[in-house]
DNA sequence: AGGATTATACTTGTATACAAGTATTCATGT
DNA sequence: ACATGAATACTTGTATACAAGTATAATCCT
């Protein structure tokens, strides 16, 4: 790949096939608008972009057909990209996911994970001191992916693995974005994720809802604007740590 | 293709490719155990068994493991199948995707989706008249798809997505085996459809909650059996009409 | 005989070649 | 000038070729 990539290299384990980078690369430069919506994209002409052969395109290009940000016709792969009505949509899926596994974490007590959570809180704290945003946004995604693996729930999981991808660019971009804008965002974040910590512990089912509702509120309502405003959006995208 | 095939050619539109056809004939032959769990499989040795060439035997592999059916390593992919715990997941996702969607509904009357589902579970009432399983069990599908896609969320529809084609398999399976041994079911299944549009009609958020569980327990815990005794899977496998 | 090492037959990932279909463009006929 | 049709340059879907890696089997050494 020749040109500036967008997704960080260290969110790519070394083993990743080519394809793989490729859709992470390709699925960042849409949601980002870096490729403008309902434009058209070929295997070739992607393939010849990135110095590579169709077979790695054309697997990325289904991947991110699943993941509705393009749409694959006989001619060429349409754009989709994302609209604020999707972040929304996709903030519903998150919260009836979590909902639904907080549910069965009142009736299952669970220490180790709440440890586990602690540290990575804690991680989230060195890595906005440092002013690491990269690492806070992906260690923010894991915080919440461990509370949703805890209940064994391959289902579950499933959908948030489909869901993942995207949620981790929009809360990239978002990030990157509060990072020049609204740094001190950051602090109010942590104090929801001490929360949601705080209702698992006592197992306070309205302070949990509570917690995760205003989480999500925190994470989406003050960016609002990025995802409509292409200055903005351009300053996320050239965020370079 | 030469053996036997166990997906039923009239759900296939045909304009799918070679790939697409693949991944609903593995599927349906793994999920009824015609290939056995912990089999493993090779690119080449399917594209040798299906007499066509890797490509769209890896595009179809790539599929089945985004549903969890089988597991893709660096040597061959290991079929995962279908577990008792998946299925009663998958219904739990279903739950609550439903719920959701139903949530939706009481607020927004609908009368061309009543009318909608009418004419579709009149259909179902035609199918089984006739002894058309597989259609009845289509239609089944849709007519909860119809529900589904009736409130426009976008991401919702996207899980659906997700788990139709597994589901589509289940439903085909366990109702193929009812038509030998509980033909009786059928009935109540209708009646229970009937049930559902009477809750939407009269937006009874109660009947409606009670319509789509015990929707899924009738579908579901009358042929549990199947899913663990093999010799009742293959009745249902070499089911011909 | 038994353990280490080379050979071999597999596997996937990528590149390339070919076939079939579609949109565009350009020429041609009136 | 304009509609019609043939030529061309694209597109995807599939097949095949090659490279790199891995497990199994055979061989060799002690």
């Amino acid at each position: 790949m020749s040109m500036k990539r967008l997704y960080p290299d260290r969110l790519l384990s070394s083993t990743n096939s080519m394809g793989e980078r490729l859709v992470s690369e390709l699925r960042i430069r849409i949601i980002s608008q870096d490729i403008p919506k309902e434009s058209v994209l070929s295997e070739n002409q992607i393939a010849k972009e990135y110095q590579v052969s169709r077979s790695p395109v054309r697997e990325a290009l289904k991947v991110l057909e699943r993941e509705g940000l393009v749409r694959l016709g006989r001619m060429g792969a349409i754009v989709i990209g994302i609209s604020e009505k999707d972040i929304e949509e996709i903030y519903d899926i998150r919260l009836l996911i979590e909902t639904f596994v907080t549910g069965r974490l009142l009736v299952s007590h669970n220490d180790a994970l709440l440890n586990e959570l602690r540290k990575v809180l804690e991680m989230m704290k060195i890595a906005i001191k440092y002013g690491d945003v990269d690492e806070f946004s992906f260690k923010d995604i894991e915080f919440h992916e461990i509370i949703i693996k805890s209940i064994n729930h391959q289902q579950i999981l499933m959908v948030w693995n489909q869901l993942r991808p995207v949620m981790e660019c929009l809360i990239l971009l978002s990030m990157r974005y509060r990072s020049k804008v609204n740094y001190e965002d950051f602090d109010r974040i942590l104090e929801n994720h001490e929360l949601i910590i705080e209702a698992l512990s006592t197992k306070d089912s309205k302070l949990m809802d509570k917690a995760f509702y205003s989480n999500f509120g925190d994470v989406q309502n003050r960016v609002e604007e990025l995802w409509t405003n292409a200055e903005m959006m351009k300053k996320a995208r050239d965020y370079d740590g």
